[in-house]
Formats: structure tokens, C-alpha cells, sequence
DNA sequence: GCTGTTTGTTAAAGTATGTTAAAAGCCTCG
DNA sequence: CGAGGCTTTTAACATACTTTAACAAACAGC
């Protein structure tokens, strides 16, 4: 059963939707505002999210670039108020996957997660988790916490591995400084985010003998491990 | 390049749209009613399918269908006269990708177009293809930050990337102010707006090598790339 | 021309990242 | 238990990136 995640400021409609799309057999998870949203996220597998797009604290165009970045490939679908082009067209930009303005027909709401989730699971046969990874001329085993290139073979620390897991896994994809400390320092605080460079820095002393492999910084937001 | 077939019998609208879908890089095929329709779909490989409902001869329903039985795998999207919820659930049912109501925005249509092949394409397992982009005797490489001309190359920052990416999509195209600072800085307001002026002073030393290339000021309104 | 607004440019201030090394944990073995 | 070896975190400093501020120049309406 595919899980949803709801994140609508208005009470009352998050309700109703919460409650009918659960019924119909998507089991849905509501938050309140972008935060809240985003620790749900973060914590938990959801098959699809849907976002307001006027909300308190995080809009849902923020929370939406957020979830991209994080490098976890989930369909979105954004509520809006008013239908307007730029919005829209922004809402597409950042990677929508549909769009409804309200008022519109919790039916209709419906029938698009359906034909999204379709579209989607049909793409998706659940691969069994990857553990060896190719990154340019090297290869990672990341079960054996190796990471080989050649003839040379070097073994590579638990918390490297994680990392170094995480950057092939969402190998070419940005991914947010925020969700990489979620996932392996189980929280994102000033405090063990530091610990996330000096790690970057060792991997790229792992990795500096392919120069077409390299862990780029975006700036503000996170990296990316292109090769 | 992904190829469209598009299957309308208003002449008007159909001709239109086909321009406009070939223009933005589509390639679409007309067809004037399902029968003319489903010999194109089984002559040639199409990449998605855009179906009026109402159409002499063969309806779009109808031609979905069999576009479904031939067991070819392409999204469908649906136009229709009429929002009648009968005949939305109907194209849902029948395996539709998307629906919308006429009158619509063709930009919509593009960039709801541009949804479904977004997460379908990105489903077959070929690598992600680079962005890079031509601008005079430049050559821009999005992916790496990457601004090379003849023997020499320089880093970009991450801003300037971005910012210089959004003007190549739009290359001598008038990008507004306020969408840019939408795109990139998150939020158009007063304050970051000054930010976006010192970056085209950037861009335009880095690009100050080719007097072909420029970004030229549209007085109130934006900037646009011209090479 | 005068005036308010927008843009061009530069440099300083503020923030984020890169890197290294020391400190703090954490095992294991004697 | 405590010494040694390994891993992780913290701290410190260097460098890079982004924003802010300031002033000059260009533009538009009058």
C-alpha cells in the first residue's frame, strides 16, 4: 500500500483529505505547516507527497526543493489557491507532477495520485538495495566498506561508508546538507555539521586519483558526487 | 528528442499546437481524427500521446484503448470540452497520464507535457544526459560549473551557475527580474534583489572574451542573453 | 534639465566550506 | 585497568562564496 504525505495548513480540508484519501486505501500521513513536514519526510518512506503551496513557517515551493534535494526520488503533487502562470510554471520547474487548484474535486485529486502512482510503480520494480556501486574508474562495496580502483584496494571507516553510500545512491543528484545529517548523524544541528566536511574532505582524498570523480559543493545547500 | 503525437480535429487549435509543441524542441505529429490517429501510433514510436476526447470517426477514449491493448507503454494525455467528472474518471480509468479542460494555457500543456516525460525518462536507466550549453565561442558546463573558451576554462561558483543555466534556457529570450530571483534565490523580494545585479556583473566578465555574447539590461523589466 | 528610480560596479562584511591537527571516544588485548 | 590503535568529533585557521552597502552612471517621466 502506497503511503502519502499530506502537508496542509487548513485544518479542516487536511482532515477531510486525510480521511478519504486513508480510505481509499492510501494511508495518509497530515502535517500542518513545512516543518513539520519536513521532519515527516525525513524520518519516513512516503510513495507521494502532496503540498500546499501557502503555508506558515515553509511554503510548499521550499519544502518541494528540499525533498529534490535530498536526492529521494518522490512524486509531488502541489495545491494551490489560485491558479496562477507563475506560480505554475514555478511548480513545475521545481519537478511537480501535478498540479490542482482549489476548489477542486477531492475525486478528481484522486484520480491524478492514482495515475501518478501508476505511472510510477510501473518504473519502479523494486530493485533489491544496491550495495556496489561503480564510481568512475573505482568500485564500492559498501557491505565490505571497500572501495577499490585497479590494483589498489583501500578499506574506508563506517561513517565514510554511509556517506560515500548516500553520494552513489544519488550519484549526479544534489543532495542537502540537511538530509545527509539526518541520515547519518540522525540529526541536523550546528553542532555535527562540521563533522560532515572533514568526511567530504576524506572521501575526496579517496577518491582524487579519478579526476573525472568529484564531490562538488553547491554552495548553501549541499553537494553532489559527480562521475 | 522526444517525439509527440497529437491527435485533434479542430484544425485551428491542432496546427497551432503543433507549432507551438515544435517550437519548444517537441517534434509533434498532427493527426485529425483517431482513425489517422492510430495509423500514426502504429507506424511510428511516439514518446507521448496528447488525445482530444471528442473527435469524429474514432473518439479519443476509444483510440486510448487500443494505444493501451497494443501494449506499447506511452503517456497519454487527455483534452476535453467539457469537465464533466463522468468522463474524467473515464480517462483516468482508461490509463490516462493527465487531463485538462479546455480552454486552456498552452504553457500549461507544456509544462504538464514536460512533467510526465520528466519522471518517465527518468525511470530508463541511461545516464543522465549533461547540460551543457553553447553561448558564442563558449561552451558552459552546468554539471561541472565549467565556463571554457578555446584553450582556457574557469570555475563557476554555484550562483553563477544557476544564474548563468537560467539565462541559457532562455538564450535571447527576455528573462524578468522577479523570475529569476524566483528561480534561483527562492523569493522575489527588495532585499535580495540587488544580489542578482552583481551577479550579471559577474557573468559578464566571465563572458567579456566573446564581444558576440551579451547580457544585455531590458530597462525595468530584465536581462536577456544574447550570443 | 531636474528628479526619482533602476542598473553597473566595486569593495567590505558576513557566511559557508576546505583542511589540518589535536582532543575525545571506543575497542581490544595484555 | 590502562596502553595502543583506530575512529569520530571538535577546534582552529585558511579560503571561497554570497550578500550588503555605497556610490556612480543610465534611464524615464516631467
Amino acid at each position: 500500500m502506497p503511503n502519502l504525505l499530506l502537508v496542509e495548513d487548513d485544518p479542516n480540508l487536511g482532515i477531510l483529505l486525510k480521511e478519504y484519501l486513508t480510505d481509499k486505501g492510501y494511508p495518509t500521513t497530515l502535517a500542518t505547516d513545512g516543518q513539520e513536514g519536513w521532519q515527516l519526510f525525513v524520518d519516513v518512506t512516503y510513495d507521494l507527497c502532496i503540498f500546499d503551496v501557502m503555508m506558515p513557517k515553509k511554503d510548499g515551493f521550499s519544502l518541494a526543493k528540499e525533498v529534490r534535494m535530498s536526492g529521494r526520488d518522490v512524486p509531488i503533487v502541489f495545491l494551490t489557491a489560485k491558479s496562477m502562470k507563475e506560480d505554475t510554471i514555478q511548480g513545475f520547474r521545481i519537478g511537480a507532477d501535478d498540479y490542482i487548484t482549489k476548489p477542486f474535486d477531492r475525486e478528481e485529486l484522486l484520480l491524478r495520485i492514482e495515475a501518478i502512482l501508476r505511472r510510477y510503480q510501473k518504473q519502479t520494480p523494486h530493485v533489491p538495495e544496491q550495495v556496489v556501486f561503480q564510481i568512475g574508474s573505482y568500485t564500492f562495496d559498501y557491505d565490505h566498506q571497500q572501495l577499490s580502483r585497479q590494483n589498489t584496494s583501500n578499506r574506508l571507516t563506517s561513517k565514510e561508508s554511509e556517506l560515500l553510500k548516500l553520494f552513489c545512491q544519488n550519484m549526479n543528484q544534489p543532495i542537502s546538507r540537511s538530509f545527509a545529517l539526518k541520515m547519518i548523524w540522525g540529526d541536523d544541528s550546528y553542532f555535527n555539521a562540521r563533522s560532515m566536511d572533514v568526511y567530504v574532505t576524506k572521501l575526496r582524498k579517496h577518491l582524487k586519483e579519478d579526476p573525472d570523480v568529484q564531490i562538488m559543493n553547491l554552495h548553501g545547500e549541499g553537494f553532489k558526487l559527480i562521475g
